[in-house]
DNA sequence: TACCAATATGTACTCAGTACATCTACACTG
DNA sequence: CAGTGTAGATGTACTGAGTACATATTGGTA
């Protein structure tokens, strides 16, 4: 929290109005919500609203900073006799077995993930995300093990991990619904997980990066 | 081409706009054509152009149905002896030596390329693109082995394949543009395409699928 | 030929996002 | 501590995609 006024109150009127937003599109969805009645709900002018945020789904999507920091930390300051796709791995099992955001299936994760896929642009969006994370991945892949910024088979290394990630996602949350049971779902992440980088491993093998 | 002059008419005002939007935004950049540019320039009617495009996108990727259809068909036909990751590695790599669309390096699909790349909303609706295709190969994957259209070890296939011919597609385009050298950025598509196919085979080892 | 329905088109609207100007309040300096 | 520069909040006016709904036109067909 920074000490002078001017951020503290900036940072405040930031955090009024994603707060009003994310209750406004988990009650009546994205689409369902003007900019402009979250303004008036928020108590702030429109233009407010877009000096913070530039597109309306960034209300929503807003901890996605995070996430990058956390794989590019884990990445740096890994262990050197453990290989990064193999780290990631590790990273993921870890995620899953304390509460982690998004696939702890807890009632807020699940209102998150449908109001997503309830809205076109958030779905939208919800891809845009995820090359950014490949992007973030590629490097921070790259750079552990002192490779050039593109490489391509950090690129590859990324790739996979990410559509694994994706699909075991989706089909935890495809799991727990039919069966309301987050053990489960957590059961199915991880063995998807474990496929999808096991296979990563072979793809990338010979590479530093297996 | 279908008989009755209604049809007929009809495929020729969807064509005439999607031709002339094709060289507009080529010209131009997307962005920076309007839907009433387009409706103008090809002399008719700006809903006109809506009833035909529902999304100014679809004006550009009018032909997605093709790939669609490409991979279901070479599912559906394949030979029973070769396993379907190992169907689809052949087939990017006869793709590769014909004159296949995007990844001959030919002026137009270079031209292509670079629209898509300058617009925000092309490369969104690419992304898009690229989903619906995961979403089809996943069915097909399913069908072609006998398994529920929505089997998780389909759709992480189908994932890790997309994710392999992105990765590829991107880095063979940028191969291209540095050594301008047409079979040295197919070598580096086939490269990646087999190491990516090598991976969603020991991912989905013990399945049928590989 | 007359009618039905598919297709093309017009009108009027909503809403996200942008450009630009203005106003307000905090912070810093002389 | 008064004066001033600037960041942040806000207003106004605009653009352009997309929608809802009405209307007109034209080909197929009884």
């Amino acid at each position: 929290m920074p000490s002078d006024r001017r951020s503290r109150k900036r940072l405040a009127t930031r955090r009024a109005i994603s707060v009003v937003a994310d209750r406004l599109f988990r009650e009546r969805s994205f689409d369902n919500v003007t900019v402009d009645e979250i303004a008036t709900a928020a108590d702030v002018g429109r233009m407010t609203v877009f000096n913070h945020f530039p597109r309306k789904e960034d209300m929503f999507f807003d901890r996605e900073e995070e996430v990058r920091a956390m794989l590019r930390e884990a990445l740096r300051q890994r262990d050197s006799r453990i290989p990064p796709i193999e780290t990631l791995r590790l990273l993921t099992h870890r995620l899953i077995s304390e509460k982690a955001p998004y696939v702890d299936f807890s009632a807020e994760s699940r209102s998150f993930v449908e109001t997503v896929e309830r809205s076109e642009r958030l779905v939208a969006r919800a891809r845009e995300i995820r090359d950014e994370l490949a992007q973030v991945l590629t490097e921070a892949l790259s750079a552990s093990v002192g490779r050039e910024p593109a490489d391509p088979d950090a690129h590859l290394a990324a790739g996979l991990l990410l559509a694994t990630w994706t699909v075991a996602f989706i089909q935890a949350h495809q799991t727990f619904r039919q069966s309301r049971n987050s053990k489960k779902a957590k059961a199915v992440f991880l063995a998807l997980v474990d496929k999808g980088t096991l296979g990563a491993k072979a793809a990338l093998a010979g590479t530093p990066y297996a």
